[in-house]
DNA sequence: TGTCCCTTTGCA
DNA sequence: TGCAAAGGGACA
């Protein structure tokens, strides 16, 4: 695939003053990436089988459980990753399961709002899946498959800590690295992909100087984060959905997260912790919407 | 009804 | 073949 996704000349309509809205924007972007990784089989199968392929339209509404979804909302485009059907064959009795695949843009906003958020309410993620344009049962599913892999990359951290202290310094790094590093390769501007591969991450690379390189400095970050202060005001606790065995898990999760490092592996300014929110997942998508364009936030 | 956990399945 | 989305059972 060598569709550079974040580089300008890649989004052009992202500039396009249609409309301005973060959300419109990325998405649109999002189409055009969509549309220039369909094959040209794809793109029949689109056009004989619109609005597919998209991971939201009906194949996903006749699965089984897709009843206990909030809402199911058709597609309106291809901004979504694409989701297949195998073709007719074994499995008569039993539905195909159709996998769908993520777009880079998807995964950047999931994998950013899971590092803040390991469990999202009821509403949260319904807020999300709408921006995302998947179904509320997709975004559940893929928090939960989150959860289970860093669950695994625990399990083996705590393993590889006994079993061998020497090597965790820096396997562990690399590893979890893979969860945060990899939700930004296709977000990047062209050419700066390789800073972000699991081999050539460090604290070397990602010191402040690389970042005010990067067009990003602690300002710019301060002016797009909520502050510990509007973290406290922010209650998402007060939600109906949210129960205490999720707002415990929630904690849980989320301190359990900090303890592991992930102040040492991020990088100062990158991702906060406090900031939990619509309006910051919309400040997100904003931020990677910018940072795609390469435009620095203050002049936003 | 949501989460955990394991498994199945599709894709690169 | 590994990864990841999704299925499904057990549990609270």
């Amino acid at each position: 695939m060598s569709v550079d996704l974040a580089s300008p000349q890649s989004l052009p309509e992202a500039c396009d003053s249609r409309d301005t809205s973060p959300i419109s924007a990325i998405l649109e972007a999002e189409e055009n990436y969509t549309s220039l990784q369909m094959s040209s089989a794809e793109a029949l199968y689109s056009e004989t089988a619109s609005p597919l392929p998209s991971s939201t339209d009906g194949l996903i509404q006749d699965s089984p459980d897709s009843s206990t979804s909030p809402q199911i909302k058709p597609s309106t485009s291809a901004l979504v990753g694409k989701s297949t059907v195998k073709k007719e064959g074994k499995g008569q009795g039993k539905k195909q399961k159709v996998r769908t695949v993520f777009s880079q843009m998807q995964l950047c906003i999931l994998k950013d709002r899971f590092q803040k958020q390991k469990y999202l309410s009821l509403q949260q993620m319904q807020e999300l899946s709408e921006a995302l344009n998947l179904t509320y049962k997709q975004v559940k599913t893929w928090f939960q498959n989150q959860r289970m892999k860093c669950k695994r990359w625990q399990k083996n951290t705590n393993w590889s800590k006994t079993s061998n202290s020497v090597t965790q310094k820096v396997s562990v790094p690399i590893e979890f690295l893979d969860l945060y590093s990899s939700s930004h390769q296709g977000c990047l501007p062209s050419g700066n992909l390789s800073m972000w591969s699991n081999q050539t991450w460090s604290n070397q690379t990602w010191n402040s100087q690389s970042w005010s390189n990067h067009s990003w400095n602690s300002q710019a970050w301060s002016n797009h984060s909520w502050n510990s202060q509007a973290w406290s005001n922010h209650s998402w606790n007060s939600q109906s959905s949210w129960n205490s065995q999720s707002s415990w898990n929630n904690q849980v999760w989320n301190n359990q997260f900090q303890n592991c490092g992930e102040e040492f592996l991020l990088p100062q300014v990158q991702f906060q912790q406090n900031s939990v929110s619509d309006l910051e997942t919309s400040q997100t998508i904003d931020l990677f919407l910018n940072y795609s364009m390469n435009i620095q936030p203050e002049d936003v």
